[in-house]
DNA sequence: CCAAAATAAATCGTTCGCGATATAATCGCA
DNA sequence: TGCGATTATATCGCGAACGATTTATTTTGG
């Protein structure tokens, strides 16, 4: 074959062929379908994520948040207000560097990733893909994010 | 082998683990790399989305554009406005039935499609994938969405 | 040692995105 | 026909999300 067919600029402007409204729109439809289930967590989909991050790790500076979570202070600030309000979190300056502010778990904070164990089976059902598929799949998303940012 | 190994709760607690934070990190990346090639025309991400939309077929109601987008009216309507403002785009009530509003395109809207025409290839370009290998991990992102919002 | 540069969070204004609700028009059926 | 149910859009309140800017602290170079 002499070529191969490259899309037309036509075909280029067809909603449904942009990799970026099919990202777009699978992350809406995650904030779907996570809404029920973190409902009974009283969380929204971003502070659920916050909650990971700091299951995971306790005790991190707003920066470090940020950098995992790929947000901005901007948008990290208020958020963490909100679960320190609600009580998940503790918020206090860094006694040796007075800039950073630390965060770190309550208790009740802790307490909340029982709750929140069965999560993922729920998501994880509602994909409908082989746990094998999934890894595939969120590495090579993973990958164009990276470019993306490159 | 006795069996596949089943991810550990403890693994399925890891943020870098979520496919949904793949996706959710992605489209963030997406609205970044956007930024930039939309400030040319004046655009937000999803107001493009919109546009592409009304370019792919112009004159749709509110309804069957959020369909499309997979957006609600609560989003649409003042989003549909700042377009109308920006003199982009017309909203008027359908003669036949008044419930619905039919957005059409001003001779404006039509000729932002040609500034528009290399933002896709901007964005391609920044994925650092091939046309092909595009369009396989938008079909499967796309068959993701489906499954969750069934 | 101290002023200038750099760094970390926070604040502000704007736009998205949704659920719940309101408003208005049309439809269905008794 | 007419009135209750349904449908289409709009409104409201709230929580993200960002860029630009501000404030406070630390680091660095002279």
């Amino acid at each position: 074959m002499a070529k191969a067919n490259l899309p037309s600029s036509e075909e280029l402007m067809k909603l449904d062929n942009f990799l970026c409204f099919a990202i777009y729109s699978a992350n809406h439809a995650f904030t779907r379908v996570y809404k029920p289930l973190l409902d009974e967590l009283d969380l929204t989909y971003p502070q659920y994520l916050v909650m990971v991050a700091l299951w995971e790790k306790d005790d991190q500076t707003v920066g470090s948040l940020g950098e995992k979570l790929f947000l901005e202070s901007s948008t990290l600030t208020p958020m963490l207000k909100r679960l320190e309000a609600m009580g998940h979190i503790l918020r206090t300056r860094d006694k040796a560097d007075e800039r950073q502010v630390r965060v770190q778990l309550t208790e009740t904070g802790r307490a909340l990733r029982e709750k929140a164990s069965r999560v993922p089976i729920g998501i994880a059902d509602a994909t409908g893909m082989e746990p094998a598929e999934v890894a595939r799949l969120k590495q090579e998303i993973a990958a164009l994010r990276a470019s993306l940012l490159r």
